[in-house]
DNA sequence: GAGTGGTCTAGACCACAGC
DNA sequence: CTGTGGTCTAGACCACTCG
């Protein structure tokens, strides 16, 4: 029911309806009102703020960068920043794993950017990043020099597009000789391969991306708490 | 509130006090009551039925072992065994890693327990169980001859003793040559290590354990959806 | 049919933010 | 001071389960 207003118009951060005016648009009562919206901020679409309003979410809050962000350091601090990135576009998706992942017909097109991580002066993550072109329209010209660290803010920011859930397929696998060359590591030692699929509003596929990172000095942090 | 009704003898998949009653018992209305169930029900301690009650959740339902099972095939269903259990008793606690993720005090004791599971005939993980004695008393008898390959549930039925909650820090590492005499892959092969600790009820830890896994053919998942 | 949870209503009062 | 969300109340009716 909210869902549909969130389709309209508002950008996120966006100050939501009162629950008052809600309750009335809807023609229901306030207490069935602050349950629709306890759900949606259950789901991190809401936010509320006591004597404020009911805000729209956004990826730019630490506490939004936690649900996606996982390698985290062991012990200090990290200073992560980016490496190096390149953008490429591609129209084939189809039978690509890419395309199959982001559940794309066989001719879209799909986006490919490649980046590495650097924490503290050391390149510890490859990453691989698959997006559908069609909802990333002058993908290459809007990013222009900018490399974000977060990408999801600059999608929300750019594009519109929201990333709402995940599913992480994470691995073991061994340095290729070209994985050495981009990450501080030996050929043939242990990475953690991490594949995603980010997900929108809606549950339809927005980001598909393979990540491989060396983690003697960090971890895979998933917490149920 | 409702904790203190946990903590004193209900077992867990027994039903649980009527709303109507709980509300007549606290003093407050029904509405207060469903709230604060459906809180407890987030947290997967209560489970409710509509026309037969609410139940205190157990370990033995598919939802909840899909909650601490992460390791999952790629493809075809898994047939899980457990191949080898070794128990031990240390006294040692402390200084350890596994004193320290338990928190426990210098002098307490720890259990330990060994175990490879096979999946289809093949072994493909070796696990480190630590389990803080003062829980856990005649571990070892009660264990018996008995291979519980679902430790959470065996946990709760012997002893009363409920995982709600769980961190896991997961690495990618080498097969050392022992690794490689208990799961089947060659020495200096890529392992998933994964370290859990999980929590009760209180937040105290109850359990820690390392994994190492072999990944060929099966991934870590982590979904949020 | 009796008892349970599931959903909803139309109010009330409080705590907090911002002018 | 006004408007917001936060919490609570005391009912109502429905859907489901089980004897």
């Amino acid at each position: 029911m909210l869902q549909r207003i969130l389709y309209g118009k508002l950008r996120r951060g966006d100050a939501f309806d009162t629950e008052g005016r809600l309750a009335a648009q809807f023609g229901v009562s306030l207490g069935t009102v602050r349950k629709a919206v306890d759900e949606l901020v259950a789901q991190n679409v809401l936010v509320r703020h006591q004597g404020r309003g009911t805000f729209i979410a956004t990826h730019d809050s630490t506490a939004a960068a936690r649900l996606h962000f996982h390698v985290v350091g062991r012990g200090r601090t990290p200073g992560v920043a980016v490496f190096r990135q390149a953008v490429e576009r591609r129209n084939q998706a189809g039978e690509s794993k890419q395309g199959k992942n982001l559940k794309l017909s066989l001719r879209a097109s799909v986006i490919e950017m490649r980046r590495t991580k650097s924490w503290a002066d050391e390149s510890i993550m490859f990453e691989r990043v698959y997006l559908p072109a069609r909802l990333f329209p002058n993908f290459k010209r809007r990013l222009g020099q900018a490399r974000p660290v977060l990408l999801y803010e600059f999608y929300e920011q750019e594009f519109g597009v929201s990333v709402m859930n995940f599913d992480e397929r994470i691995r073991a696998v061994a340095a290729t000789k070209a994985d050495s060359e981009l990450i501080d590591c030996a050929p043939g030692c242990a990475l953690l391969e991490i594949e995603r699929t980010a997900y929108g509003y809606d549950g339809t596929p927005v980001e598909f991306r393979i990540s491989r990172c060396e983690t003697r000095r960090r971890y895979y942090l998933h917490s149920r708490r």
